[in-house]
DNA sequence: AACAATATGTTATAACATATCACTTTGTGT
DNA sequence: ACACAAAGTGATATGTTATAACATATTGTT
């Protein structure tokens, strides 16, 4: 696990995507660190991929967008360095308010590696999201109904 | 379920995915059909989605590409009207040869459901994906490390 | 200082996806 | 047969996401 810290360009993406309430693309945080200097998207996608390779943030593929990791990341705003790498997560993704939820489900990363036996050798990476609508929106949209829409 | 024919049009671009042996993206399927009349992506998009729609194909999120949906499809080249929908599958991509295996697993499913039912109230829509080595490409790769690559 | 390794900046372009509008075909009711 | 609605098609332009390629700067090591 590497231990160096993040340089200053990337850790100011970082605090971008962990401040957000919900995942950002790589153009919304763009967008939110002109006026701090960063320009182009290279400079954007560049520090992501050092931000995923270390376990801070989970790139969310049916959204083509970014989400700080929300385990053991406490221990950052310390350090600034170290962080739990490698480890798989599964979302829950809200369509109606774009939320986020981190799952952390080892019998589902069990059943897809044992699924994925016949044809794969050796596994490298994954992706598991399911969308649907969370508990509060779900909550909201019946209210919206009852007033005849 | 519907069982409306496919129009002319959406079935060559169901042709071109059934006949591929990996994910093909909109814009490849697109310059497959370029002599039979095929020059717009708008074109290739409203296909897929309808072809999504009625379960001929399934979207790769990772990949930004489609593939035919292995299940239940030999009835299609009969009737080019019905087909099962609205199934969920997993997929297992060889990162070296692209090829896919449509991998059906309600163990996987229900444990994804389960981990969601915290935040979603509704779930409508999972993707699950997976990417290693095929036996095949590993035991390739492992051949190449014999000389000395 | 000299060098390698890493990080950064910039331009251009590739790759993926959709909005919009005009026109055509098809189905339905009269 | 006619009028109308609905679905399908064609084409252009544009929006969005991602990377290639190259130049420059910074940092760490000897």
């Amino acid at each position: 696990m590497s231990q160096t810290p993040l340089s200053a360009q990337t850790d100011k993406i970082w605090q971008v995507v962990a401040k957000a309430t919900k995942p950002l693309s790589a153009y919304e945080i763009l967008d939110r660190l002109r006026q701090k200097g960063v320009r182009s998207p290279p400079t954007v996608y560049r520090a992501l991929k050092i931000l995923e390779a270390r376990g801070f943030i989970h790139r969310i593929e049916s959204l083509n967008a970014f989400v700080a990791c929300s385990v053991g990341c406490a221990q950052h705003a310390k350090t600034k360095a170290s962080h739990q790498e490698d480890h798989t997560s599964a979302f829950a993704i809200c369509r109606s308010c774009g939320r986020v939820e981190e799952l952390r489900a080892p019998a589902l990363d069990e059943a897809l590696s044992k699924a994925a036996k016949g044809f794969l050798q050796t596994t490298e990476k994954q992706s598991v999201e399911i969308v649907g609508l969370c508990m509060k929106c779900a909550t909201q949209e019946k209210g919206r109904k009852k007033c005849s829409r």
